[in-house]
DNA sequence: ATGCACCGTAAGAGTATGCTTACGGTGCCC
DNA sequence: GGGCACCGTAAGCATACTCTTACGGTGCAT
């Protein structure tokens, strides 16, 4: 149950406008005008944007006549947040080390 | 207390070499060379990466001789996380009315 | 049926990014 | 002191990326 492949998630929030949009999406499911509507960019540049962040799987499109809805898809962050916690409890057992003695040997 | 500021831990982890760098990282902390040595790049290549990662917050740096130790900072990774996981409650609440009905009138 | 509103895609340009090679500095070992 | 190993930085290049304008398709209301 992979469920997210095709495109990159990661590189996908790496984008500062992409990450608005998930922002915005994260507190109300918006249509496209809506979202270029509060973005400095035009309506074709977040059409883009959306485009690869379904593609990420960070988001589901809904139509609704001639609009399109988008909202977040809570799984896909989820798994990218798992990821993250991942390296976090790896990294705490190695930095244990490191608060223990900040003086290394020789 | 930032702390993190200056680079953005996003950007930063948008691309896939410095990705593997966090992951290598997070297992152990690792010297450039050594790192260089794992990855499909230069270790000129590395250190730009690393400096990135440094000025994002996501890693710090310990001398060690002519040796420059680089070890994840657990600190900025759960900074991140807590991004993900603030996007993920909100999305949670849009998202349960979907649940409910996956099937969309009309 | 006609007009309108909304959206996705194509094409193009300008910018930004990441990698490689070459160089200089620094600390350790013999 | 001489040599070596390790690393950061500079310059340059090839690539990828994102944005804008222009266009075509679709669904709704009148």
């Amino acid at each position: 149950m992979v469920a997210y492949q095709g495109g990159d998630g990661w590189a996908a929030l790496g984008d500062p406008t992409r990450r608005a949009i998930v922002a915005c999406l994260a507190e109300r499911p918006r249509a496209v005008g809506e979202l270029a509507a509060d973005l400095p960019v035009s309506r074709p540049a977040v059409s883009q944007a959306l485009k690869l962040l379904k593609e990420a799987g960070l988001v589901a499109e809904r139509a609704a006549g001639t609009r399109r809805i988008y909202r977040l898809n809570p799984a896909a962050v989820a798994a990218l947040r798992d990821q993250l916690d991942a390296f976090w409890n790896r990294a705490l057992s190695h930095y244990a080390d490191v608060v223990e003695q900040p003086e290394e040997k020789s």
